[in-house]
DNA sequence: CTGAAAGCGCTTACAG
DNA sequence: CTGAAAGCGCTTACAG
């Protein structure tokens, strides 16, 4: 059944369809007769008019789409990100694609484009290693783009994310203040510059504070078998009383596995910090010390900020978050 | 800047527009020689055309977008089947829009009106409670759409979801030939026909097994309140052995919540079996027994059921996948 | 207060 | 083998 259009209405109330799209579009400029504008209300009503936002969009340039890659959105992470954007970015009157790059640049430059191509108005990304062309190449075409989470080095973009490093220096002064000599740090063997924040914030103050790091660091391929490695040697060489600073939930769901696998309790054989919330600490039978990103504000913004650059204000504006180390029952 | 359009192309090859069209979309039809061809082709990469989607679609009555309509994308449960179909739905050329209906049928109709508007070719759904009317007003209008999960009693439309009262059943068999004479089963206190029937498939069993069934239904605005609530009761009443059939992952991981809580260790004070799977299991002491749908079969499934009604097939089809107790180590 | 007309970027019979 | 032309469903100056 072939929809009602703009044409159909006016036809039905013998008017043109400049008249129809006045009234439908509320223009205050240029009034239109109240009875005519009651009349096509109506029709419009009856029919069951939807307006095409493709052909509105063909002609006004503006889609009302806005495009989101993330690394995979069936990560926890993602998809609570995901799920704020989604309800910023409606409440503007956006309506979200999604696109997963599984941390492949060549995916993540074709989703690029395919959003492109469905003529989204900006797109929020998260970038992998290596897309730092593909992104530039968005932002030299003046085309809206922020980035979330991640940040990309030599680009000028904007952005939104967290103090990664600082919040990894807290945790840091905050176990050397335990009197942890000897700590392990679990991170990603990666080029991604937040995450290398997150590792050299740690790596800076512990050497500040004096105490000896064992850094974990691990492919995408075998995280838990490459985690439980890196635990195994960590328990092997240190003699010292143990914390883990676990840089992803991901990172920290494979070390908790370890400890409950080897009997280990935390916190009494090891302390133990983690990045970001998970439903998994939650059956974990101590509750967990994590970093807390304030995904809420930080989807606001990203969407803001790209509203704003959709609107033709081109700022690149970074904004940088706070992250919290919110206190549980995993460190003593 | 302006993005090259076709019309650009022309100009610089010095052709029409109907030649650039012809070849940019491999037409056999009308065979274009092919030093033209080479030339558009080459034009095409040089100012980095990318081809307009939106007046495509005005033009064709098909825009390559589909829309998904979940329940919650942050849901573990929800987020990983739209990740199966996004890697579908992209292997068949579309994009995929996404929104969370939060259980609400009015935010369920405003989305499947945004996505209308949006004219995806069609809609993969979730429907929440009394969504009916919605949906079958789509159905009426020959809108392409397939549920998935959930379905719709009373409305004639295409569907992938998995036995669910057939595995209620296995379960409860399995369970009673373990001989547990009292089991309880922990449900949403809905009319979700999906979630009746698993829970029905249940009652039935339990009913001939006979075996005595605790009922502990709980609704969504307070899960693991509730859930505490039953399992205190139940392991106030019951004086067997104890057995809990939790019916969705989020039931599960409030369950399992409450045991840890409260010391009591599986399967050794309680043997459980929950729905689905998550991560979150991962964590607990001991390895959950799950009933695993096959996620990426009826993500393709329901993809290729939505490709072949845009196609012109208006086939009602409902396919019905089975779902598979995994044994682990949470029954004894 | 209302309408005729151009045009957004494409596709596609049709004609040559 | 190639082009002129109509049209998809809208919006928006412009004219009246």
């Amino acid at each position: 059944m072939k929809r009602a259009s703009i044409k159909d209405i006016a036809k039905l109330a013998g008017v043109s369809v400049a008249t129809v799209s006045y009234v439908l579009n509320k223009k205050e400029g240029s009034r239109i007769g109240e009875a005519t504008r009651e009349k096509i209300l109506e029709i419009a009503e009856t029919i069951n008019y939807i307006p095409n936002k493709m052909a509105r969009g063909l002609k006004t340039s503006k889609s009302k789409l806005i495009g989101l890659i993330v690394a995979d959105i069936s990560n926890d992470f993602y998809s609570g990100m995901a799920r704020c954007i989604e309800d910023e970015a409606m409440k503007l009157g956006y309506t979200l694609l999604i696109g997963s790059s599984d941390e492949n640049p060549s995916k993540f430059k074709k989703l690029t484009e395919l959003f492109s191509e469905q003529q989204v108005d900006g797109m929020i990304i998260a970038p992998v290693m290596d897309s730092d062309e593909t992104v530039q190449k968005l932002v030299n075409d003046q085309f809206p783009v922020v980035t979330v989470d991640r940040y990309l080095k030599d680009t000028e973009v904007a952005g939104v994310r967290i103090n990664n490093d600082e919040v990894s220096k807290q945790v840091c002064s905050f176990l050397a203040g335990k009197k942890f000599k000897d700590i392990a740090y679990v991170g990603y063997d990666t080029r991604l510059p937040h995450l290398l924040d997150r590792q050299q914030g740690f790596e800076q103050q512990s050497t500040k504070n004096g105490v000896e790091l064992q850094e974990i660091l691990v492919g995408l391929d075998n995280i838990a078998g490459e985690v439980h490695q890196g635990l195994d040697r960590y328990f092997q060489n240190s003699s010292n009383r143990k914390a883990v600073y676990f840089s992803s939930n991901k990172l920290a769901v494979a070390g908790l596995g370890y400890f409950i696998k080897n009997n280990i309790s935390v916190p009494e054989d090891v302390s133990v910090i983690a990045f970001d919330e998970t439903d998994a600490y939650s059956l974990f039978p101590v509750e967990i010390d994590y970093i807390q990103q304030p995904l809420n504000e930080m989807a606001k913004a990203a969407v803001q900020l790209l509203d704003e650059q959709i609107g033709g204000q081109s700022l690149q504006q970074s904004m940088i978050f706070q992250a919290r180390l919110i206190h549980k029952k995993s460190v003593r």
